[in-house]
DNA sequence: ACGTCTTCCTGGGCGC
DNA sequence: TGCGCCCAGGAAGACG
């Protein structure tokens, strides 16, 4: 489940492996993961109501996802990321919960089963690089094709700063009455917290899930951003190490795993008073919190 | 205008 | 063992 930490890993591998690297050919599998801007037929049409049946598909042009460009960068901005090309193209991605993006080795097979929707054909020094997949089976994620890297720009001045560069004064300035932790998920208010790092920040933090988010003290909003950034640090952290001691799925949740003080241990001891953890609904998403030291 | 609820999708875990 | 239920998650649009 991707958040911020694991998006910056892709990122970083990414960037390793594909810059410099030519986008020879794209094959899209399933038209409905990626977007056009302008385009009314454009993927996502599944968020809507069933009721309101989408006009018939445009024909994607490989350009528009990169084709024929050279990887000049992969950026990253929250839970999203780019690929921006030497002349400037761009494709952004949100991988949502299940999504990734892999380098596949020359010869390696995936099929139908695989939940592979599109697939990248790269060139590196004039010679096949092998391949670079999206892969999303429960298909919340999507690629936006079709852009520059000002509308990339301009997407993304449209959330708040980077959860990395959480300061007090995103929290000071939060106004209404819906709970601290639904501000936290909003990627307006700050890029990149979802509901694993939300309930760990706010534990550290020692600040209820549910208090109003224009209810915070100065010295809450200053911890709650302290310890924004430090989940977060610390998990790129323990990502990196735990990629490096075991690679795959079930090394990922390893490490991070173990460093969770409250997602995921609802009824069990506190690890900073003892009471027991206690699990509701915030936002409409399962939280866990201290009833004793979060105020 | 603002906050909350529903919807999209699939694998996995649980209970019967 | 197998079936079916329900949950997890991000974000947009509908609804209150």
């Amino acid at each position: 489940m991707p958040e911020l930490p694991e998006v910056e890993r892709v990122r970083s591998e990414l960037e390793q492996s594909i810059v410099g690297a030519a986008f020879a050919s794209v094959t899209v599998h399933r038209r409905d993961t990626v977007v056009i801007p302008g385009d009314p037929s454009g993927g996502f049409a599944r968020n809507k109501r069933a009721d309101r049946p989408g006009p018939t598909p445009k024909r994607l042009k490989p350009a528009q996802l990169l084709t024929g460009g050279r990887c000049r960068a992969v950026l990253r901005h929250g839970k999203q990321l780019a690929m921006v090309t030497d002349d400037d193209r761009a494709v952004l991605i949100h991988l949502g919960m299940t999504g990734a993006l892999l380098r596949v080795i020359p010869g390696a097979r995936l099929s139908q089963s695989d939940h592979v929707h599109v697939t990248w054909r790269l060139d590196a020094a004039g010679e096949s690089a092998g391949r670079l997949v999206f892969r999303d089976p429960r298909r919340f994620g999507g690629l936006w094709g079709g852009l520059s890297v000002a509308d990339v720009r301009a997407r993304w001045s449209q959330l708040g700063p980077d959860a990395l560069d959480a300061r007090r004064g995103v929290f000071e300035s939060l106004t209404g009455r819906r709970a601290i932790k639904a501000a936290l998920l909003d990627q307006r208010t700050l890029a990149g917290v979802g509901n694993i790092y939300a309930d760990e920040a706010l534990f550290r933090a020692r600040v209820r899930p549910n208090r109003s988010a224009d209810s915070l003290t100065p010295g809450e909003c200053d911890r709650l951003a302290e310890h924004v950034r430090a989940v977060l640090t610390e998990a790129i952290e323990a990502g990196g190490s735990t990629l490096r001691d075991y690679r795959g799925s079930t090394g990922s949740e390893g490490a991070a795993q173990r460093d969770h003080r409250v997602y995921g241990r609802a009824g069990q001891p506190c690890v900073r008073c003892g009471q027991f953890l206690e699990v509701s609904q915030v936002a409409q998403r399962t939280t866990v919190h201290c009833p004793a030291c979060q105020m």
